[in-house]
DNA sequence: AGAAGGACCAGTGGTCCGTA
DNA sequence: AGAAGGACCAGTGGTCCGTA
């Protein structure tokens, strides 16, 4: 097949937790809920979620029988089987591989290349049958992923890293360091991942702010989604550059040229 | 602003009916439907449809208070207001204005040029606030051409019409020479707009049935979706073509050349 | 009958938040 | 606490079929 012989690589442990029966928590649904938290420009749009669908009484697990299909036992099985999890990513410097129960984050750029794989196949076979034929790693390139066995492979994990991705696409020599530099100083994941965001968002600003350009001007970036957060950070810092480069002109007559400084890149 | 003048073309007279206040039709629900009318190769996904939601007793109007919203006064009035349709296509030779409460196609295919430049505005918008940035004329779009007045734009008819577009767009000789031939034998719009499908097949055949690429390369074109059945029709052809080609290759030996005959272009 | 378009539906992009 | 991912939701592409 089309797959690498490394696909395998790190899965060797998935995280394995007996299943919890759903023990009715009493002591749940606590803290008014602060719907304020300022911070991420996020606005409008969430109001209602849903509260936990929690069964009434006790061990009532067999409502599994109202579709009939159920999927490929997918998950936890007839008898006491065992839920599984990825493990979490660490900060890991390039070849490095994770130790115990984490995985690095070689294997996490793995999976977009695996993602990749996985979408050429849904090409070739939509162009086989005449049908439409996705650009992107879409909703169909992800179940077709789960349906060949990758099921380590989901749509809001890849969805959340894309731009770390991106980084290591654009500029592998930065992104090593970066991860160079958040390995020795001990951060975690979330604030690697946090801080993928500026170099990238300098990239864009030499590109003259078109981030989807410069997405799609690389192969292998191309077939991924621009995420909102890069986008919008990319509008906020053009905004920026824009109202710098103005103050800095104020009353001088306009050259043409692009002004330097604070609304420059880099 | 952005739009011609002569955008209010042949909207001088819309159809006006009196609206009819839903009289109990006891003679509808007639006739076995008949699932299996086969010719148009669609199958599956074609089931459960909606019955029609009539009020159960007399004169219950007052229904519409349920969302609070009423987006500005479309369709229905507060009193006795008309409804009102576009007047409906006929076959026009290209710079023939239609008579009576009908359009040409020359303003039908005026409206996909309004189409393409409500997209351009919804693009201006888009990258000025820095979000994503339709290449389609999307839904978004026709939600635009209707919030800025052009309300006789809608989904079902451009997508209906696209492909008699396209063939304006790709051959205008040939689509004028059709639109001449149709009118001449004073044929309906239904049966010029399906003769509007081969001559796109042949063209599809002679850019190696790629209808995408076809659609892509031509700048008015591009902005929209290949419809579902021009696909179809294109995959259908090339397999024929294929299987034609095979069955003169028969035994002999491959040359490598493609097979004329049955299986060329045009 | 031929045709215009409201409104429906399956599957999408996007990501929250219950879970572990 | 930090993180993985099931599952939800608003809005999409697509077009049927009740309407005129």
């Amino acid at each position: 097949g089309t797959h690498h012989a490394l696909d395998a690589l790190s899965q060797e442990g998935l995280s394995e937790e007996p299943v919890h029966h759903h023990q009715d928590q009493t002591d749940a649904a606590g803290g008014g809920s602060s719907n304020w938290e300022v911070g991420q420009a996020k606005s409008k749009k969430q109001q209602k979620r849903r509260k936990k669908p929690m069964v009434t009484s006790v061990e009532t697990d067999d409502d599994a029988n109202e579709g009939d299909d159920d999927q490929e036992g997918n998950g936890v099985g007839v008898l006491g089987m065992e839920r599984q999890r990825e493990h979490p990513f660490i900060v890991t410097e390039p070849g490095e591989v994770a130790r115990g129960k984490k995985n690095g984050l070689d294997y996490l750029f793995h999976l977009y290349e695996q993602c990749r794989e996985f979408l050429l196949q849904v090409q070739t076979i939509a162009k086989d049958r005449g049908e439409k034929c996705p650009t992107k790693v879409t909703n169909q390139v992800f179940r077709y992923a789960k349906k060949s066995g990758a099921s380590y492979i989901n749509k809001p994990k890849m969805r959340h890293y894309v731009h770390c991705y991106a980084l290591h696409c654009l500029d592998e020599e930065a992104s090593n360091a970066l991860r160079r530099a958040f390995k020795e100083r001990g951060e975690n994941v979330g604030s690697w991942r946090q801080a993928c965001y500026k170099p990238l968002v300098d990239i864009a600003c030499r590109h003259g702010w078109d981030i989807d350009a410069v997405f799609n001007a690389h192969p292998r970036l191309s077939i991924w989604y621009v995420p909102t957060k890069l986008r919008q950070l990319c509008h906020l810092e053009r905004n920026n550059a824009v109202a710098t480069a103005a103050a800095l002109v104020g009353g001088i007559s306009c050259t043409g040229s692009s002004a330097s400084g604070r609304g420059g890149c880099g």
